[in-house]
DNA sequence: CTGAAAGCGCTAACAG
DNA sequence: CTGTTAGCGCTTTCAG
């Protein structure tokens, strides 16, 4: 079996008899090619075959077009959404996607030699932590990066993220206004921010409120299990409302709340999450939530990357909470 | 802000004192180089951070440590779940995947062309349809394919799927041993393999058992919403049992039954999906199914692009089904 | 075992 | 506008 050997861009030169670099020129946009050679080439291109070769140019100008999305946790289905919707904006915009998966709960500073080797030229990273410090450095080196529904106290490094804390809030409050005086919260894991940004904006929404937090439990990870788990901890403290850190243990929750405690919510309990995933709308659960803007999210990370633009409005986007059946 | 240079091999060199080219070397775990030199160029690659550039290697080599996996549908679950699981064993075979989302229900044809300037090293099509004639050249490229859950009727390529076929004959069996007689087959986008597959494994059975086929319902796409629009068609012909071509479709179908039919399950009627994804063992559901052997399949998917193997083998990998409490 | 030299295919000054 | 000339950073003969 011969392998075909690709034709190059000199292939195409000697075809026509100009210079390579002619060639080169034509397939920038901005290049300074007459119209007339431009399309000979174009047409050459295109009877032999000919395709830049994305790895030379990308050696010669150290920009690769490739973006690198780092990302943990795709059992919880919020981020496979994201996922989905990430890869079809940057495709959108003429970027390739690298897709890296972060070790759970871990931050991601081991994986970034690894992906400075391919010349990345940006650095999404979800669902993951990575310590200020390489996240600075990267910039310093003056690559793109945002940090998607993640943030990092102690440096200035762009990040897109909704209002966790506001919509937390709102959930307290929105509790409160329907009477309900006891209520408990299932933690999401301690370390991601997400959550200690829903905890504290539920807290201080209770406290306004005069209410009181019955109940708190801790999870392992953002999992259907976990909040099956949780729940029976949580309803233990007599809750009416239980708020859980995201959708996925709140369904998680429901399951156990309904199945094998053989509750009625919104009768015996209220449930509510965060986020809004598909399921949440399933007509099996219709849980009352909170919406993340997922699309806005999507496109204000791709023009951070596109335009190196100001950080600080990108953050505490805000938030929706959707009635659904889950809540009396 | 000054871009720090990334330090390259002949820095190393220079450094050391040694050739440029032994350095290149000391990083080619067969290439020839003294114990002693090997270390100290190791040591000294450490400390001053130096890294192979991946980019400039595949300009060399003419493979750059890249799989691509291009996917449709993103949408079913089952699909997520692929993709985590094809880049965690991708990552621990040492590749980085690219990751391409296939325009839904279209071949990836036109996509390809962008894949070969990456000098990717394999290919895999997951849910997505590529014609043979570009498979073919693809791999006469010497370039790796894999086909994943999709077969291809004329042409030679590699393909890791499990039986669907036997699978859903297997449901039909079940099904009439059961004493199910009147069944409906709720199926998949008809261009899918995989519909056609089990569809016709489906009727093989019901056939052989006697049963027949009272219904039948085609849908747009393997989605929640499909499959509980397709629900109520399939019961409108009072069938006892309904099979449904994949687990999300079964479950949004159970939904519609359950809550706006207002029907039991199991007792007015039977459902059973494909696939076992992760919702089908939720307690609301609990849906009887057949599961496809995911690790399985990503290891052989996985082997078959490390050495170009035998290809047939590796297509019809038994299934096993799921008893749950969906079926009478 | 080690070094010199020739590329891989493309971009980017720099002259004409 | 067009051609010439250097590289980008690494791998790979080919001599020593």
């Amino acid at each position: 079996m011969k392998r075909a050997l690709p034709v190059t861009s000199r292939d195409i030169a000697r075809f026509l008899g100009v210079s390579q670099s002619m060639v080169s020129r034509a397939f920038d946009p901005a290049g300074k090619v007459s119209p007339a050679n431009r399309a000979r080439i174009m047409e050459a291109a295109e009877k032999l075959g000919y395709r830049p070769n994305a790895i030379a140019r990308s050696l010669s100008t150290r920009r690769s077009g490739i973006v690198a999305i780092v990302m943990g946790g795709m059992e919880n289905p919020f981020y496979s959404e994201v996922l989905d919707k990430l890869a079809a904006a940057l495709d959108l915009a003429g970027f390739r996607s690298l897709l890296f998966r972060a070790p759970p709960g871990q931050d991601v500073d081991g994986q970034l030699p690894a992906l400075r080797q391919y010349n990345v030229d940006a650095l999404i990273v979800a669902s993951a932590s990575i310590s200020s410090r390489i996240a600075e450095e990267w910039r310093r080196d003056s690559r793109r990066i945002v940090l998607f529904n993640r943030t990092i106290s102690d440096a200035d490094v762009p990040s897109v993220s909704c209002d966790n804390f506001g919509g937390a809030r709102d959930v307290a409050n929105m509790l409160a206004d329907r009477g309900h005086r006891r209520v408990a919260y299932v933690a999401g894991p301690r370390q991601t921010s997400t959550n200690r940004e829903r905890e504290a904006g539920f807290l201080a929404g209770l406290m306004g409120a005069g209410s009181s937090l019955v109940g708190r439990v801790d999870t392992a990870s953002y999992s259907f299990a976990e909040g099956f788990r949780a729940a029976e901890a949580a309803i233990a403290t007599k809750p009416d409302a239980i708020f859980f850190a995201n959708d996925i243990l709140a369904l998680g929750g429901m399951d156990y709340l309904r199945g094998t405690a053989g509750l009625s919510i919104p009768r015996d309990v209220s449930v509510v999450g965060f986020d809004d995933i598909a399921m949440a709308a399933w007509p099996s659960y219709l849980l009352t939530t909170v919406r993340q803007p997922l699309d806005r999210m999507v496109e204000l990370t791709i023009a951070s990357l596109e335009r190196d633009s100001a950080t600080k409005e990108m953050n505490n986007i805000p938030i929706e909470i959707v009635l659904r059946n889950t809540i009396s």
